[in-house]
DNA sequence: TATTGTTATACTCTATAACTATA
DNA sequence: TATAGTTATAGAGTATAACAATA
């Protein structure tokens, strides 16, 4: 019931395929790590984006995560009704949602990346310490060139 | 307007995030590339898992592509209408469709082949000629591991 | 008049269930 | 009874357009 291997020129071996199935694995096993937290891969992403940078708008977090300002407003629903976020209007500017992790925000986040840094390292179990850390820093390069300026636009994260 | 530089732990050094967004802008390459043919990077994929194997059913392309068997019908109804595959009921069993690939056909994969090789070279531009190479092997080492017996189900391709 | 967050809507992609024709 | 292909339908996920509040 397995899939044939495919011979020399085969599907399997375009970068599309592969980078796809890469991408399909590594949302597979951040699912089931991140599930006894109540998250996701895509919710473990929001939070790191909230870390990672002063509190900022819900659009700012949009733009770093290359997702459309009218997604993220579920995202934020999700976690703020998990507690894990709060939205308050800016002092200044009220039309502007300053989002903020919460205390369980912060404690959740440890606990996720913990976890989803387990699933990587199961998804890169079959390579050695110098091959994974190569892979890391190939697809930043290759990610990140295509990054300034252009919009990426669709999916994400 | 160009995102920013994320920090030490950021999102954007996730493996979910760089092989999702690998596979975006792979997915935009081969999209420009193929467009003059006619054809997009999901419908070589098909071709190419025709021409690699003796002519089979739907099912087992399908199969091959980690496709569910519906959506495959609307797959080859678009190559069919293209003139670049074609069914046959199978003569033992008139249940199967024996799916080959025309002339028309075996001409567009070569171009596309050729045309979605340029592409991938322009996505791995920034690594030298040993990296892309450690890179290829290590994304088939990743994937090839998940593939004996288990059904990698959604998506695909 | 432009912008942030929001809602409503439509579109794409995929899977599930049901139907047909064969076996 | 089971299977290959097909069709119809429903479910995610996302984007587009329109609206309210604010600037």
């Amino acid at each position: 019931m397995s899939t044939e291997d495919e011979p020399g020129s085969g599907v399997s071996k375009r970068l599309g395929y592969l980078f796809k199935h890469a991408a399909m694995l590594m949302e597979r096993l951040n699912a089931e790590a991140l599930a006894p937290l109540g998250i996701d891969g895509r919710e473990l992403g929001v939070l790191l984006a909230l870390a990672d940078h002063e509190p900022g708008s819900q659009q700012q977090v949009a733009h770093r995560l290359s997702v459309d300002r009218t997604t993220m407003v579920a995202l934020f629903d999700a976690l703020e009704d998990k507690g894990l976020v709060t939205r308050q209007p800016h002092a200044e500017d009220r039309r502007r949602n300053v989002v903020e992790l919460t205390s369980a925000g912060e404690d959740t986040l440890r606990q996720a990346t913990q976890a989803s840094d387990s699933a990587e390292h199961a998804l890169l179990a079959t390579l050695d310490a110098q091959d994974a850390q190569r892979l890391r820093v190939s697809l930043q390069k290759i990610v990140s060139v295509a990054r300034p300026g252009s919009p990426t636009s669709r999916l994400a994260n």
